[in-house]
DNA sequence: GCCAACGTTGGC
DNA sequence: GCCAACGTTGGC
């Protein structure tokens, strides 16, 4: 099982707007790197939900329910989507300050290229993050 | 609000 | 096919 990590403005999708739902289609990703990404995903990936723009913090997992398919926001046909479900809110967020400060993180695909959308987490990567979550 | 990073577009 | 200009994202 992989391991992933998706940005969420808050004001726009927040983690607490998918535990409401109890599943949303991930679309709009319009990047190519990040839609390399969502197709890379299987139905049960473990996937850390993060706040971007407000909160500036992992705050959730979530699963993949469904695999990549066409984006019907997408008029050009270029593009993917997923199906996310809800897991868990972590008992308490990590910061971006915090894994930036986290020596075991510097390689985090998100922190090494901040602006991609979707991005893989090692698995050693993805144990630290829930062990500072206090999990 | 500013700016850095990075992807995309378009002229040549 | 190169590269400058431009747009978008996202942290600060």
């Amino acid at each position: 099982m992989a391991h992933w990590l998706v940005k969420s403005e808050p004001a726009k999708y927040a983690f607490a707007d998918l535990q409401r739902d109890g599943r949303t289609m991930w679309d709009g990703v319009r990047n190519n790197a990040a839609a390399l990404h969502l197709k890379a995903m299987k139905v049960g990936d473990a996937v850390l939900y993060y706040h971007s723009q407000e909160g500036l913090a992992v705050v959730g997992v979530a699963e993949v329910a469904r695999e990549a398919y066409p984006d019907p926001t997408d008029a050009a046909g270029r593009f993917v989507a997923v199906d996310l479900i809800p897991v868990c809110a972590l008992d308490r967020p990590v910061t971006l300050a915090e894994m930036k400060a986290n020596p075991a993180l510097a390689g985090l695909e998100m922190i090494r290229q901040s602006r991609l959308s979707v991005s893989p987490v090692r698995p050693e990567e993805w144990a630290e993050i829930l062990r500072m979550a206090g999990g």
